[in-house]
DNA sequence: TAGATTGTTAATCGATTAACAATC
DNA sequence: TAGATTGTTAATCGATTAACAATC
C-alpha cells in the first residue's frame, strides 16, 4: 500500500482530482494494450520484481516507452519519476480501470468442443471472472455438468441470468444459431457479449461485443507469413 | 469466372500491370479487415447474393462505405462501377492475397482442454487449414488420436514438421511452456505462430507471431460495459 | 549531485472520411 | 438517359513519437 519512498504517486491532489489527462473517449487500441500491460505486469510480479519502468513493459510488449507511459496517462498519475512504477499498485490501478478487481459471474451459450473447452479454461477464474451456467439446447447434455458447471436448457436462461445477475455471456454455439443466442442473452438482460460463433452478429447499441474468429486469426498469420517470404 | 458484363473489372490492364495501389506495406488494421470481408462475403453467398457493394459490406460490418472501398483498392481493382462488386470473384481475390486459396497443414502443440477444441474445430478446415498432427509431452496422451489426429512425443515436432513441410503452428500449452515450445517450433523451421497461452512470447524477427488471450477479450468486455453504464 | 524516469506538450505520422470524376 | 457505384484524391481526424521540464 506504501509507495516506495513512503508517499502516494507524484502530485496525488492533482492526479485524485482530474480522473484522466485526456479528454474524450478512451481509443479502444489503448485499452487493449492495458489489458497486455496487466499481463505482464502479473508475470513481472511472479518473477519476483517490486517495481518496472515504461521501457521495460515496452521492450517486452514491443511498444515505445512513450506509448507505454501516455496509454497509463490517459487514466491518472501512477508512476514514480526516476523509479518507475511500482508493479503491485499499477496491477490494482489497471484492474479497477478495466472493472476486473471485482469478480464478474459469466454464463455460456453452447456446450460443443469450444464451449466445453472454455468451461475448463483456468484464465477466465485467474482474471476475475467465473461461469456461473452453461446453456445448451441438446436434451442430452441438460442437467450434466462439466468442470462444476451445470448445462441448463437455454429457455432458463432469463430466470437464472436474473438470478445471478449476469451482465457478460459467451456465445459458443454454431454460427447459424450466433444470431439468435445474442438476442436470448439481450432480452435475459446481459449487456456484453463475447462472440466466438464466425459470423458477424449485431446487437442493440446499449450492448457490448467483442467477437472472437479463431480461423480469421490463422488467416491473420498466413497473409504475414506469404508477405514477409516475398520482402526478401 | 465472367463478369455481369462479360468482362474483367475495370480497366484491367492497369489493374495487372500495378500490384496494388498505394505504396508501403499494408497496415495492419486493413488485413484484419480483409478477413472480416471474406466471412461476410461468403455468408452473403450462402444466402445467394450475386453481387455485394461497398456501402452494404460496410453497413453489415459496421465501416463505412469509403473504408471498405479504400481496403480493396491497396491490393487492386476488384469492383464495377455502378454494380458493385461479384462475391465468388471478390473472395477468391481476398482469399489469394490472405494466402488461404490454398491448404496449409497446421500443427498444434499441447493437447489439453482447449488444444483438443481446437482439433475439432470445424471453421479452421472451413478457411483452409487442416491440422495434421499434434503434440504434447504427456506419455499417457501420446498416440491417442483425437478427431483423426494423431497425438506425437513432442521431440519428434522436427521430423514431423520436415516430413509434411510445415509452416504453420498453434501454441495451446500451459503458459510457463509457452516460450519454449515457441523456440521449438523455430528450430522445426515454423515461420507463424498462433499463441494462445496468456503470455508475451518473442520469436525471432523471421517468424510472425499471432497472440489471441482469451481472458483478455472478455476484460475488453468488462471495460466497455462499465465505461458505456458510466456515460448515461 | 548525477542518473533515471515520469507526465505532458508539440511535432510527426498514419488512417479514415468526404467528395467527385469515371464508369456501367 | 438517370441512378448507382466504383477507385482515387484531398481534407480531416486521430494516434504515435520525440523531446523535455519536473521529480526523485
Amino acid at each position: 500500500m506504501t509507495a516506495p519512498n513512503g508517499r502516494t504517486p507524484m502530485s496525488q491532489q492533482k492526479s485524485k482530482s482530474r480522473h484522466h489527462g485526456s479528454c474524450g473517449p478512451i481509443p479502444k487500441a489503448v485499452v487493449s494494450r492495458l489489458s497486455l500491460y496487466l499481463r505482464e505486469l502479473q508475470h513481472l510480479v511472479r518473477e519476483g520484481h517490486e517495481t518496472t519502468s515504461s521501457s521495460q513493459l515496452g521492450k517486452v510488449l514491443g511498444f515505445s516507452d512513450a506509448q507505454v507511459r501516455k496509454d497509463l496517462a490517459y487514466f491518472g498519475q501512477f508512476g514514480y519519476p526516476g523509479i518507475g512504477y511500482r508493479c503491485a499498485e499499477l496491477i490494482d490501478a489497471i484492474k479497477r480501470i478495466l472493472g476486473t478487481h471485482r469478480q464478474w459471474p459469466v454464463i455460456i451459450v453452447g456446450v460443443g468442443n469450444l464451449g466445453r473447452a472454455l468451461l475448463g479454461y483456468k484464465g477466465f477464474q485467474q482474471q476475475g471472472f467465473r461461469i456461473v451456467a452453461a446453456f445448451d439446447v441438446d436434451a442430452r447434455k441438460i442437467g450434466r455438468r462439466i468442470e462444476g458447471v451445470e448445462i441448463f436448457d437455454l429457455a432458463r436462461l432469463p430466470e437464472i441470468a436474473e438470478q445471478h445477475n449476469i451482465k457478460l455471456g459467451i456465445i459458443a454455439v454454431p454460427a447459424s444459431a450466433a444470431q439468435t443466442t445474442a438476442e436470448k442473452m439481450v432480452a435475459a438482460g446481459l449487456v456484453g457479449i463475447l462472440n466466438f460463433a464466425p459470423v458477424t452478429i449485431s446487437v442493440p447499441p446499449n450492448v457490448s461485443l467483442v467477437g472472437v474468429d479463431l480461423a480469421i486469426q490463422l488467416e491473420q498469420l498466413t497473409f504475414s507469413v506469404i508477405n514477409r517470404l516475398a520482402e526478401t
